[in-house]
DNA sequence: GACAAATATGTTCATGTGTTCATCTAAGGG
DNA sequence: CCCTTAGATGAACACATGAACATATTTGTC
């Protein structure tokens, strides 16, 4: 068990936290395991607006868990590394006692 | 890489980072990892008051991730499992890359 | 029982957050 | 070029959230 952890890593980790804690976000993520998806395709899976999923992954983005790439007129997303389904399948085993 | 959760624990799952998406409680969380403490300590410890932090701890006990016992007039606060501590340290993880 | 100490709770207020709607930008096809 | 398609962005709005303050509750002491 370590010591307390400087205030700037507390700031970090809440703010990390607050990512993961919203559904729309985890459903993205979770859409995004299998591989790689575009923005439309996203929305339809989880039957939500464009707008909506593009808002969102933004602050993904933004958060550096997920990444994307251009290929022609869209654009794809992915999980930006594995610490993301680590987090949340850690996550789920205290959810699912 | 497991399937999709349902949607059940898709919601308890955002709601359990909603939980550490918040530098307060996380605060908390790491002060009560060396041992239990009572409600001032805890608001001493981080110059808050005793009403933010025990309407915080409600929060965290609500959730599961603390759990209380009374000793005379105090409340003793400790970590409800081990999993609190597993979950804010793989998030440190990730945060101090 | 009156009182003090330790927490809990209710209310209020300012601030954040997620979605929608409308609009804007970038890329490809004719 | 113009138009269509795929995303991004900005503004607005409704709703959630955290802290402060005041007050209530519970327990121990005299």
């Amino acid at each position: 068990m370590k010591n307390r952890p400087k205030e700037a890593s507390i700031e970090k980790l809440a703010d990390l936290y607050k990512i993961f804690g919203d559904a729309t976000r985890i459903r993205i993520m979770y859409a995004l395991m299998p591989g790689e998806m575009c923005v439309q395709d996203i929305a339809d899976s989880l039957n939500m607006t464009q707008s909506a999923i593009s808002h969102q992954l933004r602050i993904l983005k933004t958060s550096c868990l997920v990444k994307s790439r251009r290929e022609g007129k869209a654009i794809i997303y992915s999980l930006a590394d594995t610490h993301v389904s680590t987090i949340l399948s850690q996550g789920l085993d205290h959810v699912e006692e």
